[in-house]
DNA sequence: TAGTGGTCTAGACCACGGT
DNA sequence: CCGTGGTCTAGACCACTAA
C-alpha cells in the first residue's frame, strides 16, 4: 500500500475527515502557490503533474481546480485543462466592482430589518474590531470585520446575494494575504464602521448608500495600492 | 414537448463537442422535474435513489447536483445532502434584483467600448427581434434577446461580472418555460431595447441607467406576474 | 498519432444523523 | 447502530488538441 506523503493528514492513521478533505488541502496549497507567484501567468496546470506532485488521485485535484475556477483563480477551457489566470489589477477591479454593487444593495436593504438588539450586538462588534486594531492585532480585525458585514447582509434577506460575497471572500482574503493592508487603513476602517452604523440607526436611506459605497472604494482603493506597492 | 433548441452547451459560443455527458442529462431532467413541480418544495433526493432511477454511478448524479446547488434550486447541507428548493415569489425576486444590479452595471460600462459598428449590429439584432415578435416565433425572441444584451455585456469588460449574469440564465430560462412570457411582453421588450438603443446611441448615463433599471424591472415584474397567474 | 482532458464505473472507507 | 452522505482510489474509455 501507498501511504500518504505529499499532503498530510492530522494523525497517522487519520483519513481525511470532513473539516480537512483531501481537496481542499490541495485547493488551498493552490491558491497561495498562485498568489505568491509560484505557477506564472497563463501557466498550464497539468492533472498529471498535480496528481504526482500531492501523491493524490485525479479527483481531489479536480475538484480543487473547479473550486479555484469558481473564485476566478484559474481559467479552464474545454479540453485544454486549466491555466492560471493573471490577478491583476483589472481582475481585482472587477471582483470588488461586483462586491461593491451588492454590498450596497445588501446594506440597504438590511435596514427594514435591523433592530435595537442588533444594533447593540454591532457596535459590540466594532469596540471589539477597535481593540483588535489598538493591539495591532489584524487576524483578529478580518474576524471581526467579517462578523461586522455577516450581520448586516443576513438581515437583508437575499441569500442569493451573500453567497456571491461569500464566495469572493476567499479570493480577496487570500490576495490580502499576500499585500497586507496599507498602514492606515485599519483606522480608516473603524471611521468608515461607525458611519455606516450611524446611517444605520438613523435609517438614514441616502447616507447609509453613500457610506457603504465609500466603505467598498476606499477598501478597492487599498487594495489596488498595496498591490502596485507589493509588487 | 422539449424542443431540441432548448437543449444548450454550459459554455454560451461553444457548440457541446461530447454528446450531452450523464451528468448534463441528469442536471437538466431534475431542473426540469423541479421547476414542473414533479418533487415538492422541501423533499430529498438520495444520491441512491437517483443512481437507480437513472441507472448511473454516483459521480454525474453528484455532479448534476452540485451544479443545480450553483443555481440555487436545491441547497445541500452537509451530511444531510440535497433538498428540492421552493423557487418561489421571494428567491426569484433575489436573483432577478442581483441581475439588475449587475446588468445595469455592465450596461453603463459599455458605453466607454460603443462604436458606430457595434450599434449598428445592436440594430440590425433589434429588428431581428422585432421580426420575431411580429411572426409570433418566442424561441428566436429569446435567443435574440440573449444577443442584444451579450454584445452590450461583452463590450464592459467584467468578464466576472458577466460570468453571474449567465450563470442565471439557465435558472430563469427553466422559469420561463413553465410559466412563459406576459401576452404584451414582447412589445414592451421592443420598446425597453430601443430605449436603451438610444440612450447608448447619445451615451446619456443618466438615461442608461435609467432604461436598463426599467428593463430588468419590468421582466421581474412580468416573470412575478406569470408565475402567480400560473399558480 | 501521442498526449491530455473529461467523464464514468465500481468499490471502498469514514463521519455524521436520526432511530 | 444503521442509513446515508462525502470522499477517495484505480482504472477505463473516448474526444479533442497539437505536433
Amino acid at each position: 500500500m501507498v501511504s500518504e506523503t505529499m499532503i498530510e493528514s492530522s494523525y497517522p492513521g487519520s483519513a481525511p475527515t470532513l473539516a480537512d478533505p483531501t481537496y481542499s488541502r490541495v485547493r488551498e496549497k493552490l491558491r497561495q502557490d498562485i498568489l505568491s507567484g509560484v505557477y506564472v501567468q497563463g501557466q498550464r496546470l497539468k492533472i498529471a503533474d498535480l496528481t504526482s506532485r500531492y501523491g493524490v488521485s485525479q479527483m481531489p485535484i479536480r475538484e480543487a481546480l473547479q473550486q479555484l475556477q469558481g473564485e476566478g483563480l484559474i481559467t479552464i477551457e474545454p479540453n485544454k485543462g486549466a491555466q492560471v489566470r493573471s490577478v491583476d489589477r483589472h481582475f481585482v477591479e472587477n471582483i470588488l466592482d461586483i462586491r461593491r454593487l451588492i454590498e450596497v444593495y445588501l446594506t440597504l436593504r438590511s435596514v427594514a430589518a435591523i433592530s435595537g438588539r442588533v444594533l447593540k450586538e454591532l457596535w459590540h462588534i466594532q469596540e471589539s474590531y477597535e481593540k483588535a486594531a489598538a493591539e495591532e492585532d489584524y487576524a483578529s480585525c478580518v474576524k471581526f470585520n467579517r462578523q461586522f458585514h455577516a450581520i448586516i447582509y443576513e438581515l437583508a434577506d437575499n441569500q442569493e446575494a451573500y453567497k456571491i460575497i461569500e464566495h469572493h471572500w476567499q479570493l480577496v482574503n487570500g490576495i490580502r494575504l499576500n499585500y497586507g493592508f496599507g498602514r492606515e487603513r485599519t483606522s480608516q476602517v473603524i471611521e468608515e464602521h461607525r458611519r455606516i452604523l450611524r446611517a444605520l440607526e438613523e435609517k438614514d436611506l441616502r447616507e447609509l448608500e453613500d457610506a457603504a459605497s465609500m466603505h467598498c472604494l476606499k477598501a478597492k482603493e487599498d487594495l489596488i495600492n498595496q498591490m502596485t506597492v507589493g509588487k
